[in-house]
RNA sequence: GCUCCCAUCGUCUAGAGGCCUAGGACACUUCCCUUUCACGGAGGCGACGGGGAUUCGAAUUCCCCUGGGAGUACCA
């Protein structure tokens, strides 16, 4: 590869940053460090209607959350900007005027009607649909006539019928009839290009030297090419990855939970843990591990070993790695993330320390950092709310009985500061219990139950020096 | 309809003619550990969509079918 390489990444800012376009954020940035090439970012503003501000933050938060830090950009700037395309306005009908001097465009005064017409009898031949190019040869007179009539033109692209090839860095070589493609419009009647005609002239401004995008544009690459071709630039390299899809192998929506990166951080997703799965839907490690950080991907990353079908987004992967590293935080470093989960609850029932043991003890089945908020409840509050099962399934038999009766009495000269010392205690508690033919699981399950209101749990000894004396007492009565 | 892409366990994938009685991870499951849940450890279940062709030999190459996906706009 010998001119530098520069890859962008091109949202377009009509809704937070999409899980796919995440990944193929993650896919470019990847190839650009193994390569020690540049990361751009480019927002694609150019329908005002559907963009907004907010979500052009969201999309500058969420790569920044994943780590995607980029060369350039709206917000760095850069030597090719703006690289806001709403800001780039003026520049495209220069590069479509040139292509009409040329002769690899023209302007095209057909109504929508008369295009929904040709449209309408195309499908009714079963035929694929091309434009007609009845446009194409208008004479100067004609065109002065329809400009006269107060019909403002756009301008469509003359396609040549070749058979175009490109060697695609994911699929392999892929061959277009450019017959079957059309005279397409570069530039609406409203003077706005289209999607098309900019990104290519942006994409040649820029210098990009490879585009990496997901394989919905597939379509759309041939007629780039023609564009770079009339345009006398050089071509990019093209790389299309397979899309994301949902379990049910329909595009990945709402409909199937969260969509966006924020969404799954505000479910408790690690950002951590996003990315590395999100590296594994089509890129797989050389070496078989699989957890890794973005810089250990980016070394053993390797465009043309990426795979070209679609894959699925399935949860259950994403889980268990969510839990992975969630199991590689700190505590510190826990608590602090979990803050946001534990609104509901009344902090300040807890010591510093007491609030860190809990987490200690409540961390390590937690899957999304949400599950804390369940994990935790009854730690707080003067009494516990007893899960019905546990009601009639342990406290109400009677071994539970005979124990809480027991505990009631001795708990009250237990020493609860000490969670060693409690240790001790239940473990000669039980002992002394077994001698009346009560088992150990017994005599457990009827403190945690009573206390907790659930028959599963943190360690029951930190839980009783956690919730202190005078709750334990409580709840036991309770 | 037309064009294009894709096709290995339920899922993500390894595999680029013999190393494959197809490997790993998640999920599922059995057992162990254990005061519960969980974690962890040791096992198990489980796939080359179908049919031709090439070859001494095909998951790997070619063709057809089937299935899935995408595109088909003066949207991006």
């Amino acid at each position: 590869m010998p001119q530098e390489i520069r890859v962008r990444i091109a949202p377009s800012p009509s809704g937070n940053l999409h899980i796919g376009t995440a990944r193929t954020a993650l896919f470019n940035y990847l190839f650009a460090k193994k390569h020690h090439g540049k990361f751009i970012l480019r927002i694609e503003d150019t329908d005002m209607e559907r963009s907004d501000n907010e979500y052009i933050k969201n999309i500058f938060d969420s790569l920044k959350a994943l780590g995607l830090a980029w060369d350039e950009g709206p917000d760095v700037g850069g030597e090719y900007g703006p690289y806001s395309q709403s800001e780039r306005f003026d520049i495209y009908p220069k590069y479509a005027q040139i292509l009409i001097e040329k002769g690899y465009a023209y302007e095209c005064f057909c109504t929508p009607e008369e295009l929904d017409a040709e449209r309408i009898f195309s499908q009714e031949k079963k035929i694929a649909h091309v434009y007609s190019g009845k446009c194409k040869n208008l004479t100067e007179n004609e065109k002065e006539e329809l400009r006269k009539q107060g019909i403002k033109p756009a301008i469509r692209f003359a396609v040549e019928a070749k058979n175009l090839i490109f060697d695609d860095l994911v699929k392999g070589e892929l061959k277009f009839d450019t017959s079957l493609i059309g005279d397409f419009v570069i530039m609406k009647s409203n003077g706005s290009p289209t999607y098309n005609f900019a990104v290519v002239v942006d994409d040649i401004l820029m210098k990009i030297s490879h585009i990496l995008r997901g394989e919905d544009h597939i379509s759309n690459t041939p007629k780039q090419i023609l564009i770079y071709e009339a345009l006398g630039a050089n071509i990019p390299e093209f790389g299309h990855l397979g899309m994301i899809l949902a379990p049910d192998r329909s595009k990945l929506s709402k409909r199937h939970g969260a969509t966006g990166v924020s969404e799954f951080v505000e479910k408790g997703y690690l950002i951590d843990a996003l990315v590395n799965f999100v590296a594994l839907l089509g890129w797989s490690p050389s070496d078989g591990v699989e957890i890794k950080t973005v810089d250990e991907i980016a070394q053993d990353f390797r465009i043309r070993e990426v795979s070209s079908s679609n894959s699925i987004f399935e949860y259950d992967k994403l889980n268990w790695m969510n839990a992975q590293y969630i199991k590689k935080l700190s505590t510190e470093e826990l608590k602090q993330k979990l803050l946001p989960f534990l609104g509901q609850y009344d902090l300040s029932e807890l010591s510093e320390n007491k609030f860190t043991r809990m987490v200690e003890v409540t961390r390590e089945p937690l899957v999304i950092l949400s599950d804390i908020t369940d994990a935790v409840s009854y730690f707080f509050g003067e009494s516990v709310e007893i899960e019905p099962e546990v009601q009639s399934e342990v406290l109400d038999k009677d071994v539970s009985q005979v124990v809480l009766k027991e505990v009631q009495e001795l708990a009250k000269n237990w020493n609860f500061d000490d969670e060693d010392a409690l240790h001790h205690t239940l473990e000669e508690l039980r002992t002394s219990l077994k001698e009346r033919s009560i088992k150990p699981k017994e005599t457990m399950w009827a403190i945690r139950a009573a206390v907790t209101g659930r028959v599963k749990g943190a360690d029951i000894c930190a839980v009783l020096a956690i919730l202190g004396k005078e709750k334990v007492l409580k709840r036991l009565n309770g």
